[in-house]
DNA sequence: AAATGTTACAACCGCCGACCG
DNA sequence: TCGGTCGGCGGTTGTAACATT
């Protein structure tokens, strides 16, 4: 017994859509708003499933995207996004108005990955392209060791050695495999750019006790700029959280 | 001009977490 | 607490458009 399918198979259109389609969606949504998109397809006289109206919707109908070429500012931001959270291209996309997941999930497939190679960085980790494997082994293992020695730093992503089929390259990996000794100096109180970029984990190579670690924990998403109705779903110093940092 | 290769991107697939009864 | 449903996510595929031979 398998998972029940998203929508009927039969009797539904894949692949492109016609512009009867678009308008058909466009008109219902333009009407009724976005609801429940299972029952949407039905009501708004399409034969496409759910999945693919919502789809098509924010990814190529929704009025406020911004179509046409990225910039040169997005594709940096992009790429900085990337080096701090990995392949999360939702959250990415959250940062760049008017773009989608999806846009920016092909851009960097299609684009900034080669800009990257061509600068001599790995787009995966974004550390310079070494050619002995001997290096990329280190910095998974010193990755492991941040997770194994700061335990509240991986909360809530997956880690390495995840079981889900889905992240054949964790954030989490990802993210240290940048920044290895992350940390953040208890002298400052908001974030730069820079220091998004430069942190230091030699913080936690000191025990600190549970209740004092959380005291001090603080939010990275908050940081970066996401916020509880966005990203951010931490309500406070929760454990749970993306990435909470020992200041 | 035709064949072949490459690129860009829309769309699909399957999985997961949140939510609800 | 449990199981089903739904929305959302990231990875992957299909294919049209363009470039090269």
């Amino acid at each position: 017994m398998g998972r029940s399918p998203c929508c009927e198979k039969t009797h539904t259109n894949k692949g492109a859509w016609t512009k009867e389609e678009d308008q058909k969606l466009i008109a219902y949504i333009n009407a009724h708003g976005e609801g429940c998109w299972r029952s949407l397809p039905k009501a708004a006289g399409l034969l496409r499933c759910g999945k693919s109206c919502r789809l098509r919707w924010i990814n190529y109908l929704r009025p406020d995207l911004k179509r046409g070429n990225f910039t040169e500012e997005e594709d940096e931001l992009i790429i900085k996004l990337h080096s701090v959270l990995g392949n999360r291209w939702s959250v990415i996309a959250s940062r760049l108005p008017g773009r989608t997941d999806n846009e920016i999930k092909n851009y960097w497939n299609t684009n900034i990955k080669r800009k990257l190679i061509s600068r001599g960085l790995d787009p995966q980790t974004h550390l310079p392209i070494k050619a002995d494997s001997a290096e990329n082994s280190s910095a998974v293992s010193s990755v492991d060791e941040a997770g194994a020695r700061c335990p509240d730093l991986n909360l809530g992503l997956p880690s390495s050695g995840s079981t889900s089929p889905k992240s054949s390259t964790s954030s989490t990996g990802s993210f240290f495999a940048v920044y290895p000794n992350f940390h953040k100096s208890s002298a400052s109180s908001s974030w730069t750019s820079s220091e998004v970029l430069l942190p230091s984990l030699e913080a936690c190579g000191t025990p600190v006790s549970a209740p004092a670690a959380r005291a001090r924990t603080i939010c990275f998403c908050y940081h970066l700029g996401f916020r509880s109705s966005e990203t951010c779903s931490c309500q406070t110093s929760s454990s749970r959280h993306l990435l909470s940092l020992i200041k």
